[in-house]
DNA sequence: CGGATTTGACCCGCGC
DNA sequence: GCGCGGGTCAAATCCG
């Protein structure tokens, strides 16, 4: 967790400062027009810099505040899930080593009477014999009340349930693709905070993403949970959804210089929308650029 | 009209 | 064996 808030700061600092040097300023009323510009915009540019390392600074801080609620509100869930007795066991995929299934009651229980059974009973086995099983969350509009969760692929909606143990409707999706990708997922709102949808994927997907637009402009964001269950881990970051794996296997997706390469990215991707922002930068560069050929004068 | 979504029915595992 | 509950299927419906 420190580890991760620690190597997540990026340095954002752009130094667009264009040290203006003190050019001999002509009498051309002109140029010295063109001098003060260059001066101002500087300055601006000065201002821009400082108030983007602030924002960093204060989404450090956020996202610090962040991980300590999300924290906390596992440690309850947690608390919660396993306190009740349940009457039934929750799937083998959702909280227990899946391999258990692989082990197969098929071979050590095996009799002949229940052969036909058995063979029934292995179709679905390779269904589920699983692959990465993941958690996900997303942040969404409370108001939201559409199941989507954009992260990039194609889902077909194949499913939706109310289950016992969540009022809000649970929704089954598979891969687009599918059957060449047998990715699963299921998502459902959050039963402590309904602004939070979870997403739970089965498998891997075996094609590219097809959108990757989709997945950082879409409604719903990622939200950083580095810790969910396992909070010494904290491979955190904003863009990744950070997978709640259930298996060994599992690979950390994305290391560190990825995730400041995203959040590089993202921030930059803010910033150029900016009009005011891509207008002092278009200046700072000219101002280089002006700097430039002085200096080889 | 074709693809995507909805939704009731069905299947199957599990506990009693 | 029965009933409950999660997961899936597939016909009906919607929508571009």
């Amino acid at each position: 967790m420190d580890q991760s808030s620690s190597s997540s700061f990026v340095d954002t600092s752009l130094d667009l400062t264009i040290g203006v040097t003190r050019m001999r300023v002509k009498e051309d009323s002109t140029t010295s027009a063109l001098v003060d510009e260059l001066n101002r915009v500087s300055a601006e540019n000065k201002k821009l810099s400082e108030m983007l390392t602030l924002m960093c600074e204060n989404y450090n801080v956020l996202r610090k505040q962040l991980m300590e609620y999300v924290n906390k509100s596992n440690n309850m869930t947690e608390r919660d899930q396993t306190s009740p007795p349940k009457k039934r066991k929750s799937p083998a995929r959702d909280d227990a080593v899946s391999s258990a299934v692989i082990g197969g009651v098929s071979e050590s229980s095996s009799t002949d009477q229940d052969g036909q059974y058995l063979c029934k009973k292995k179709q679905r086995e390779e269904t589920v014999v699983k692959e990465n099983v993941s958690r996900v969350y997303y942040k969404t509009e409370a108001s939201d009340t559409t199941l989507v969760v954009k992260d990039g692929y194609q889902w077909r909606k194949y499913g939706q349930k109310v289950t016992r143990d969540n009022p809000s409707p649970r929704a089954y999706f598979k891969c687009a693709c599918a059957p060449s990708c047998s990715v699963k997922k299921k998502v459902q709102r959050s039963v402590e905070d309904q602004s939070v949808l979870v997403a739970t994927y089965e498998g891997e997907h075996n094609h590219p993403m097809p959108s990757k637009i989709d997945s950082n402009n879409g409604l719903n964001r990622y939200i950083s949970l580095g810790g969910h269950t396992a909070p010494a881990k904290g491979s955190s970051s904003l863009a990744e959804p950070v997978t709640e794996s259930k298996k060994v296997t599992s690979p950390s997706r994305m290391d560190i210089p990825e995730v400041q390469k995203l959040l590089v990215e993202q921030m930059a991707c803010s910033l150029t929308k900016d009009p005011n922002f891509t207008a002092a930068l278009a200046a700072a560069v000219t101002g280089r650029l002006y700097q430039q050929n002085q200096t080889e004068k």
